[in-house]
RNA sequence: GGUCCGUUCGUCUAACGGUUAGGACGCCAGGUUUUCAUCCUGGUAAUAGGGGUUCGAUUCCCCUACGGACUACCA
């Protein structure tokens, strides 16, 4: 059997979406499933969209969350350049083979006379004017010109561009793998532009001659592309050549309402729709992403992944390997996603509190090194031990645990208002010296000695607990007291009780 | 408008003719806990509507409704 080959296959015009990054994730496991190669080919070739920074938001995109390619921009490879705007000579040949074999040809037609044409024909209440087998006819072209006055027309430089002559009556098949046969009747489709006026191939040129010559078996992209499927069937049989397997992916829906997730969504519902953040050279516009916003990649893929695909099993903490392992377009949905931001903090809480200690204290140590905070890897390690189960987001390693870092400056009102009485603080001096005394500083021990004193003395569990936490960190929140204490240390825990003490009388 | 694609809990989805229609997120309730979370247990909630086919339809067919994509010398 032959090697699968796929591509992804983005323009660079802007920073890529996540159901772009989706796409590119299918493509990925696919080709690993089957012992295959993914590839990266960047799609320039409507030079007026370029965008500075977007071809290597994409690659540096697709790094961060793992989606790796064997081939593409970047990387280079057997069938180099990948860069369309780099393949520019490559094209014309392959244009010029579909003119003189009759199925493409050459169209003069100035923009004004095609908005005229359109303007005509809605005003004969045509629902969709088209360049097609029924208006060709009457537009300027060499159909209806004359072969002198065609090759005047090219010699004296004459702009021009190549369209494709779409057949006139003829039900065309796509096979596609997630939805089966598509079938379209030629009159239906329109004779699209192969080659601009500027030279360049337009996409649907381009992503034939490259995916034939690239020996691509699988195009795996968004369904936007299934209306264009039926043209992309008939120039592989124009060109003589055999036409890979198609699979055109449901797309991502907004949360909310309808449609298609787009930039503006994320403003909108305060979640990221780009991995990594953006800003546009532009307009100086910016968007947040997923690496920033403090979400593991391993969390990141997992929840794309099962968007639109499901393993078939109530599985659903899947690794790359694992998801490489039971991957399939079988289980490919058919219908749209709505996305869930929620899900997806779901999916993040998930990893965080799972990850080895180790590793999430190397985040923390991150954060803290912003911060102009100096800490051991060790300490940190002892920290994110007993918070990482309690963080959504990578941030949250810090919110959850800053007062390892730095004692309180201040005290919750209502934790004062409700626990500290006027014999609190004896009790605390009390607790203090107690502690002192104690040489075993296990989390086991220190919460014997406290409960012990709160036995001993006829306290009430919260009265005490509550006050001491207050003076530890500020508030009511945090892992258990004892735990609290045993890293803090001796020195540090009295210091604070008698710290606030005086603050707090 | 036209063409194409789609439609199971609020959301992601399972069930490829026979299930009390399952799981997960969310939400609600209880439990664990010195706090807040986590965690555990339970609950809530769906086959868009109408016709067929069939002994039997979520599942197959048709119609309707609704949704989406596409409809550029953009990808």
């Amino acid at each position: 059997m032959k090697e699968v080959r796929v591509r992804f296959a983005p323009s660079p015009t802007g920073p890529l979406h996540i159901g772009g990054v989706r796409t590119a994730l299918y493509n990925y496991l696919f080709a690993k499933k089957h012992g295959g190669k993914f590839l990266l080919r960047i799609e320039d070739t409507d030079q007026t969209r370029f965008v500075p920074g977007a071809e290597a938001y994409i690659i540096e995109a697709l790094n961060w969350c793992g989606v790796s390619y064997d081939e593409g921009v970047g990387i280079g490879g057997p069938h180099a350049p990948y860069r369309q705007s780099e393949r520019k000579e490559l094209y014309r040949k392959y244009a010029d083979q579909l003119v003189s074999e009759g199925h493409a040809y050459y169209a003069f037609d100035t923009s004004e006379d095609l908005d005229q044409m359109r303007d005509r024909l809605k005003a004969k209440g045509v629902a969709t004017p088209q360049y097609d087998v029924f208006t060709r006819g009457e537009m300027v072209n060499s159909l209806t010109l004359t072969p002198e006055e065609t090759s005047s027309r090219l010699e004296s430089g004459d702009a021009y561009v190549i369209r494709i002559l779409i057949p006139e009556n003829e039900e065309i098949l796509v096979n596609d793998l997630i939805r089966g046969e598509v079938k379209v009747h030629s009159s239906r489709l329109d004779d699209k532009v192969l080659f601009k006026s500027d030279g360049m191939p337009t996409y649907h040129m381009a992503n034939i001659v490259d995916d034939h010559l690239m020996e691509i078996t699988h195009v795996i992209r968004g369904e936007e592309w299934l209306p264009s499927a039926p043209l992309h069937v008939l120039l592989y049989r124009y060109l003589g050549w055999e036409a890979p397997q198609f699979a055109h992916l449901p797309l991502l829906l907004k949360p909310d309402g309808n449609g298609k997730l787009s930039k503006r969504d994320g403003d909108r519902l305060g979640f990221p729709v780009f991995p990594l953040h953006w800003t546009d050279p532009v307009s100086g516009e910016i968007s947040s992403g997923y690496r920033e916003s403090g979400y593991l990649p391993d969390a990141f893929i997992n929840m794309l992944a099962l968007l639109g695909w499901n393993p078939g099993s109530e599985k659903e903490i899947f690794t790359m390997d694992e998801l490489v392992e039971v991957f399939s377009f079988e289980r490919v949905g058919k219908s749209g996603s709505k996305f869930d931001p929620e899900k997806a903090k779901w999916f993040n809480h998930h990893y965080l509190s799972n990850l080895p200690n180790e590793d999430a204290a190397r985040l923390l140590v991150a954060i803290l090194n912003e911060k102009g905070i100096n800490t051991t890897l060790e300490y940190a390690v002892q920290v994110c031990a007993m918070v990482k189960e309690r963080a959504v987001l990578i941030p949250d390693l810090w919110d959850q645990s800053w007062f390892f870092f730095q004692a309180p400056e201040s005290f919750d009102e209502k934790v004062i208002q409700k626990f500290w009485k006027p014999e609190t603080p004896a009790l605390l001096n009390k607790i203090s010296a107690l502690l002192e005394d104690t040489s075993d500083f296990s989390v086991e021990n220190l919460d014997n000695v406290v409960k012990g004193f709160i036995q001993n003395n006829n306290l009430g569990m919260g009265q005490i607990m509550n006050t001491l936490r207050l003076v530890l960190v500020g508030g009511s929140f945090g892992p258990g007291v004892a735990a609290i204490i045993s890293l803090l240390g001796k020195d540090e825990t009295v210091n604070r009780i008698s710290k606030a003490l005086e603050k707090l009388g």
